[in-house]
RNA sequence: GGGCGGUUAGCUCAGUUGGUAGAGCACCGGCUUUACACGCCGGCUGUCACAGGUUCGAAUCCUGUACCGCCCACCA
């Protein structure tokens, strides 16, 4: 009977196992021997394919990457041992605002797209040899006027350091075991990213899906970009209501704001239609305090009775809602922020902006001029005090304002020409999308739907900064020295990826670059998800490999944390909808956040972190795994280092363990104790549970599942079949346990080794040829010997447990050791359980040290004990 | 304001179709036991947030409330 667990191969087993080491040592001979390859000529029914987040490499790793990427690993690591072609690339977020941010300040320059590229440029602050501190201390070289340097400069610049980043990033993940196949790694700014960017663009620009259009968008006035609605925040800021008059036919009205410097901006009052204090002002005109502007009251639905005086000031732009109103009413734009967040000079006598009493508003608004918005609020509120027509003193009050969540100061809205995807037209079928993806945890699929019925507009995807992919587009120049946006001319399929900034269009040649007859670079780079949105198509090789595409599109699964659900998760669906009419994957798993023991989520901004590597060092990569992998998918999970030294203990313990299995390889025989029936009957449930709970996601609880058989395996079978393994009952009750033992272990190994690679993998070295972690997942059936699961062998089994739980805690009430003989024990069984005692009986006897074992029969089960003197 | 989670032992959390509340950690006590002192054995610990309802029976199903957290929102 050979089930593959008989000892054909040479057994070596340590005199004291340990774990120290066992992370270098495997992670290097995985590494050599391909384990974790992807076996391109598999079909695609037969690939688990992993998009992987890319982590964004100008930011250090830290706890919550080791957590959520743990996840991924372990249901990795499973459907390899299941037979699957694993497809799991690792990609850096190396592209965007973070990168960007680091570059200027690590190197001392500042990125101007109007220079040239200069081939021979060494940055100033240059200290970037292999093995330099990481500027990750965000430590700023103060005082240092920065260096300009032209786009492609500053490109390399950040190559140069994200290339350091991604080393260190990608020796943390070897230490922490991920079984990712490195020669499937991709850069979100590299050629393949940005070839596929850039190409993907230009098709839906071709399919009138991309568009581009001059209008009020959201921006950040310290990054001077262009931001879209999926990267606000709200911010509770305190502020105040300022109560205004304005001159209206019978008398004063009274609007209330929180930004009176915009009243120069005021282009109507608007109140609700059916608000009975206003509905005489409707289509008369009302007078602005200071600058002497007629501006019309209108009506509209939106505007709420119950809000300030239920009359609001709408301005270009204040928020959001002044451009709903602005729209809707098609009312005239009085623009007087600026891109970088100060009020611009205006002439009031210019005829552009008209006023009653022109030398009064000029001579008011000039004390505004070239202030940023906060100051040119106490400045106005000093003027309407003077004039009287502020109301009272502001009120104070705390209210949400919208900034980019990377920025420090609130978001304006400016009109500005910028690059928009549709998305509004396809929020049905997105939705449709989102529920035929399998979501885990699968209530997550409503933080989907919600953002999706909550789009305001479509998907703004230019940014005015310079680290990122660019738009592959060229404007003519009109004789003017205009540009003409209205025939961008767009770089062949064939020549992707270019750089408008370096790169000539066709047909022009590079010294009419920016003079008229000639042509001028779009100088925008992609929103960093219009990149993100791909990975799909740029990990599997969407235009330079289409059989690896068709072998790994749409992807099997999507991990990914909850906070990006609106950004990364929505932009891949949207994409993949557009460019595939597709799902990108058909599963999203979903990990939460680390939470400190103040359950605020870790980050470094918080100044709470822990590094990685510190951890792994010291609980061990399974240790520190074995925390991870507790977490359930979507559930958020306390840092704890106390499960991570539980976690380190059960590694031992299977090294322990094993040993004792191993270290004694006495013949195998057939499995005919009830004992030895019974433990592999639970594995076998074990494994069959343990398959089923994996396919679902459900890691967690086939950790929990497995420890807590192991442990019974450890502390009651082990023990109970011990003497009988030692040959006291002859060679075929040792036979029995022997081929039970190693069936088990075998079972066990496998089991945790998506949990505990290292140290599975140290065991199955001891008496197994090949990598564990490409061994078959164990079946049921594999694990019996005999034809049917036995019941009663369970049963027996369970109940030898029980009473030799009773005879350990009978010696530990009187304070004796363990190894003191048991002079006499009733058992008091029901009359059916008689026959599963039998069926222990003299492996019970030999483990409790018994010397006279007496079975009566009672109505339910009762043990006594008495000890031997 | 809308939506989604959560509330179980001191702590971290399990609890699959309703059927006598569980684990680990911590704590207390004991034990060198031929795999393991990086160990082993045993013990203590609960108004399952609250209030109703359904049911022979509810931590579990339904309704409502409170608190915590997250997501979203057109907060003048």
């Amino acid at each position: 009977m050979s089930r593959g667990f008989d000892l054909t191969h040479p057994v070596h087993v340590p005199d004291k196992p340990a774990l120290e080491g066992l992370e270098s040592k495997w992670q290097a001979r995985w590494d050599a021997d391909g384990v974790y390859r992807f076996d391109r000529t598999r079909p695609r029914e037969e690939v688990f394919a992993i998009d992987t987040p890319p982590p964004t490499v100008s930011g250090s790793l830290h706890v919550g990457h080791v957590f959520s990427y743990t996840h991924t690993d372990v249901v990795a690591r499973f459907w390899r041992m299941r037979g699957r072609a694993v497809f799991y690339p690792m990609g850096w977020d190396d592209n965007g605002l973070p990168t960007e941010r680091r570059v200027q300040n690590y190197f001392g320059v500042r990125c101007d797209p109007s220079l040239p590229y200069d081939p021979s440029f060494e940055p100033p602050a240059a200290s970037t040899g292999s093995g330099a501190p990481r500027a990750g201390s965000r430590g700023e070289k103060p005082g240092k006027q920065p260096v300009s340097v032209s786009r492609p400069n500053f490109v390399e610049l950040c190559a140069r350091l994200t290339a350091e980043d991604e080393k260190a990033f990608e020796a943390l993940w070897r230490h922490l075991g991920l079984s990712v196949d490195w020669s499937l790694s991709y850069a979100t700014i590299g050629r393949r990213a940005q070839h596929v960017s850039q190409l993907s663009f230009l098709r839906l620009w071709r399919r009138g899906l991309a568009y581009q259009i001059e209008a009020p968008t959201l921006w950040d006035i310290d990054f001077r970009t262009a931001v879209a609605q999926a990267e606000l925040e709200d911010r509770e800021l305190p502020g105040a209501y300022h109560r205004i008059s304005f001159e209206a036919p019978g008398g004063a009205v009274f609007i209330e704001t929180t930004r009176p410097e915009l009243i120069p901006a005021c282009v109507a009052l608007v109140a609700h239609p059916g608000d009975e204090r206003y509905r005489p002002l409707f289509g008369t005109e009302v007078t602005s305090p200071l600058f002497g502007v007629r501006v019309p009251v209108k009506a509209h639905e939106l505007a709420d009775p119950e809000k300030g005086s239920g009359l609001a000031m709408i301005c270009t732009f204040g928020d959001v809602t002044d451009v709903v109103w602005w729209r809707s009413l098609s009312l005239p734009v009085r623009a007087i922020i600026q891109a970088n967040g100060t009020l611009r000079p205006i002439d009031w006598g210019a005829g552009e902006w008209t006023s009653t009493n022109a030398a009064r508003a000029q001579q008011a608004y000039d004390q505004l001029a070239n202030l940023s918005a906060s100051k040119a609020r106490t400045k106005i509120v000093e003027l309407l005090k003077e004039s009287g027509d502020l109301t009272g003193e502001p009120r104070p009050i705390t209210h949400a304002v919208k900034f980019y969540e990377k920025g420090d100061r609130p978001l304006e809205i400016i009109t500005s020409r910028q690059w928009f995807i549709k998305t509004m037209m396809f929020r049905e079928a997105l939705t449709t999308r989102a529920r035929e993806l399998r979501w885990h945890p699968a209530y997550m699929q409503a933080r989907l739907e919600n953002w999706i019925g909550g789009l305001a507009g479509d998907w703004c995807i230019s940014r005015q900064r310079f680290f990122g992919v660019p738009f592959p587009l060229w404007y003519p120049v009109l004789a003017d020295g205009t540009r003409d946006y209205d025939h961008p001319i767009a770089a062949s399929d064939e020549r992707l990826p270019v750089d408008p900034s370096t790169d000539v269009p066709e047909g022009f040649r590079p010294e009419q670059r920016d003079r008229p007859g000639g042509f001028a670079g779009d100088p925008d780079v992609m929103d960093t998800w219009a990149t993100s949105s791909l990975t799909p198509q740029i990990a599997g090789g969407w235009l330079d490999d289409p059989d690896l595409f068709g072998r790994v599109f749409p992807m099997t699964v999507r991990p990914q944390a909850h906070d990006i659900i609106r950004t990364w998760l929505f932009s891949t669906l949207l994409r993949s909808h557009l460019e595939m009419d597709s799902l990108p994957w058909t599963n999203a798993a979903i990990s939460g956040w680390v939470l400190d023991p103040d359950r605020k989520k870790m980050s470094k901004s918080k100044g709470n972190v822990v590094t990685p590597l510190g951890l792994l060092e010291e609980h061990g990569s399974d240790g520190v795994r074995y925390w991870a992998a507790s977490g359930r998918a979507g559930a958020d999970t306390a840092f704890d280092t106390g499960q991570m030294r539980v976690g380190r203990r059960l590694a031992i313990k299977l090294l322990n363990a094993s040993r004792f299995v191993l270290s004694n390889p006495a013949p195998t025989g057939e499995v005919t104790a009830a004992l030895d029936r019974g433990l592999l009957t639970g594995m076998a449930r074990l494994v069959r549970d343990a398959t089923a709970d994996f396919e679902d996601y459900n890691y967690a609880r086939v950790l929990e599942r497995c420890e807590s058989q192991f442990w019974f395996f450890c502390d009651d079978y082990l023990e109970l079949v011990k003497a009988r393994r030692y040959g006291d009952q002859g060679p075929a009750g040792a036979g029995s346990a022997n081929t039970a033992l190693l069936a088990a272990l075998s079972v066990l190994l496998r089991l945790f080794a998506p949990f505990l690679p290292f140290v599975t993998e140290e065991v199955w070295s001891w008496w197994r040829a090949g990598s564990i972690h490409r061994a078959a997942w164990p079946t049921p059936g594999e694990v019996l010997p005999f034809a049917a699961e036995d019941d009663r062998a369970v049963e027996a089994l369970q109940l030898a447990a029980a009473v030799l739980g009773e005879i350990r805690k009978k010696k530990s009430e009187e304070q004796r050791p363990l190894k003191t003989a048991v002079a006499r024990v009733v058992v008091r069984v029901p009359e059916a359980q008689r026959h599963l005692l039998a069926d222990a009986e003299a492996d019970l006897r030999a483990a409790g040290l018994i010397q006279d074992l007496v079975v009566e029969t009672a109505e339910a089960l009762a043990v006594h004990v008495e000890l031997a003197a």
